[in-house]
DNA sequence: AATGTTCATCGCAAATATACGATATTTTTT
DNA sequence: AAAAAATATCGTATATTTGCGATGAACATT
């Protein structure tokens, strides 16, 4: 890996398609994206009480969907709010639909 | 990781869900899905002439794509034709979409 | 039988992901 | 100011992913 010296050349969309399918490559980030369509928002806190994990485990999961732009976390004291990006999400979702056209 | 005691319970859906994206999870399988979407059928040699990877590199994103269910390989000697899987891709994209429904 | 073609698999090295407990940070409440 | 609550981050161990070259297996051609 980065042991590679040609370069394949992938588009933006391509690397941003697969951006997305990784950061959803894991059953507890699917759970979390499917509360939040439901729901419209979660804190850390809400999903530590259901889920039988580390309080840490839970927070990276929730980074990677962070910095994959997939959810925002709004500072809403004492906790934090979790909500699907008002703006990656809905692109995110058209980027992805395409690949599951017909 | 499986040094976990305590488990999850997820849906069969959703660890299948996961279980898709993260074969997506690569910029070149996104690019090879998109090719067989297209093309219907390609061989591992076609996928070596186009990209700058080693035979084996490829023929390893395929055994992932495979292993997933959404490609199958035909022998048609002297080669193997890869296609999207005839049921799993349906299915596949049928499972997916629920995630991105509006 | 020997050679060539096509693809899969093995073994390796480096990078990344996953889970945890411990600790740091931030804000609220006492 | 001190204690509590909610999250994030750090450090660590193990597992998985990614890439490569080398080798193996299957079949076709010479």
């Amino acid at each position: 890996m980065s042991r590679t010296l040609a370069k394949v050349d992938y588009s933006e969309e391509e690397i941003r398609q697969a951006e997305i399918a990784k950061a959803l490559g894991h059953p507890l980030r699917i759970k979390i994206i499917k509360l939040l369509s439901i729901q419209s928002c979660c804190c850390t806190g809400d999903l530590t009480a259901v889920f039988p994990l580390a309080q840490s485990t839970i927070s990276q999961h929730l980074k990677v969907l962070k910095d994959a732009g997939l959810i925002q976390g709004n500072i809403e004291p004492p906790s934090v709010k979790y909500c699907l990006h008002e703006k990656n999400w809905p692109a995110a979702k058209q980027s992805f639909r395409q690949l599951f056209e017909d």
